[in-house]
DNA sequence: CGTTCAGTTGACCATGATCAAGAGTGGTGG
DNA sequence: CCACCACTCTTGATCATGGTCAACTGAACG
């Protein structure tokens, strides 16, 4: 059974069976778990350790020194914070829980023997550290030219299609546990325009967004109102995605390792 | 004189006089000269070498399909553009030349082999990538969370430290060649509004702006005015006495599939 | 010298912010 | 199990930052 980084990484590249237990022990090597809304590490510690989302959901974010907050991304099962710790003295950024957290910690000398006996996984991890600057850059092209609705319509795209390829959504619909408050600052707008906002696409039938749970009725036309290109993300199996509609049958289901 | 990478590289980690050698060699390698407004390389492209800027200033950008544009960083000498070489098969980006601009081209195999004779690199290599990725941080909280004349005023803070730690400042001034668009595609603004919020900077004493060259009088004030903080940029050389680069054998390998 | 591109200015407008109050909802303890 | 509390969501009224459109100025370069 595989865990949701396994999953993640097999999006870029094929593991050998020893790379998925290597990659399954890691999982397992030191859990954690941290309640909602709780920092798991705040802008300017020292990082000792990288941490791998194994369930809930999480967010980097910076604050102003005057409060506002801007969230950099979220963090979903298989998403690993952050490589930072072999280099950098400092985090430059915090990390917090959104939902209740499962995450695996995973020490700097560990993570040093992996990337030296596994070359897939050492690859691996390049290519998940370049797939999420390039959503760093999405991010930046959001709340620098889309108005609104098309931020918010593209931030469901990007979640739903993350989630999608840790095997973490059901048909149509995925968890999506981010306050209208998160959603403000994630896409530098207020909390009040969020719900008006939301309002809207709801009334134009293109998202269902209740108790925590996103369904999207139609993900061309959510795509089209967000401006949505999902070649940014990297997906290997997202080629079948481009505005065609997808195959329903591709969801697998995914247990996580605890 | 040393070159820009080594400058910049060092700024992060001792290098040996091996590891300079070899920097330099790199650099005189396949060398080009491109046209200002000319991009070096488009979205979509599948990229074949990694560019390091000589000379002159470039962009990174993405546009959308109603031609929208955002600039999502800027490039000055001893910048590095773009790892992404190695693991991604196609750009998700642009690089466009600012100024006439003196770049090396360096493929994939000399970098390989750089790469795999010299640890010291390979980290430095790893840390700029991870600064650059702060960077693009600062900027999603720069157009998420600041007002007009904090994003310019922030902007002209972070590249002039950029040009400084390459050693292209001149006491308190720089070149910084963007057109008022360039900065207004930057900053997610328009020209117009770019235009009177750079008036209502030189009025306040914070910037003087003349012909393509900056003048930052004061800069306590200026990064006030931008509520810029610096650490998000890792420049050791800010903080004195940090410690002693980590040891090589620590480093993170950089691995290159073919 | 004329052409082009960057910068400048003015009038008007719209998107989204602010402020404030009220309605659901879920979780907790008595 | 219910009542209360806190938090999130919702709504309305008003405002401001920054956008749009259009015309004009000025500098650089052939």
């Amino acid at each position: 059974m595989a865990n949701a980084l396994t999953r993640r990484l097999e999006e870029y590249t094929a593991l050998s069976a020893q790379d998925r237990a290597e990659l399954e022990a890691l999982a397992a090597l030191s859990t954690h778990t941290i309640p909602p809304r709780r920092d798991l590490i705040r802008q300017g510690d020292t990082p000792r350790s990288v941490y791998l989302i194994l369930e809930g959901w999480g967010c980097q974010y910076r604050t102003l020194a005057d409060g506002r907050r801007q969230i950099l991304d979220f963090a979903v099962p298989g998403d690993l914070c952050d490589l930072n710790l072999f280099i950098l003295d400092k985090m430059d950024h915090s990390i917090a829980a959104i939902t209740r957290l499962k995450v695996a910690e995973i020490g700097r000398e560990v993570l040093h023997r992996v990337v030296t006996n596994s070359p897939n996984i050492t690859t691996a991890l390049w290519w998940q550290e370049l797939v999420s600057k390039s959503v760093l850059r999405e991010w930046i092209v959001s709340v620098g030219q889309r108005c609104a609705s098309e931020r918010i319509a593209h931030l469901m795209c990007e979640m739903f299609l993350r989630m999608e390829s840790v095997g973490l959504t059901n048909g149509s619909s995925c968890d999506f546990p981010p306050t209208q408050q998160d959603i403000a600052d994630a896409t530098g707008l207020t909390s009040v325009h969020v719900n008006r906002t939301l309002q809207d696409l709801r009334r134009q039938g293109l998202i269902v967004l209740d108790r925590q749970r996103l369904s999207i009725p139609d993900m061309p036309a959510l795509q089209a109102a967000g401006q949505f290109n999902p070649d940014y993300l990297h997906h290997r199996r997202l080629k079948r995605h481009s505005r065609e509609g997808r195959n329903a049958s591709e969801a697998l289901p995914l247990r996580l390792t605890a």
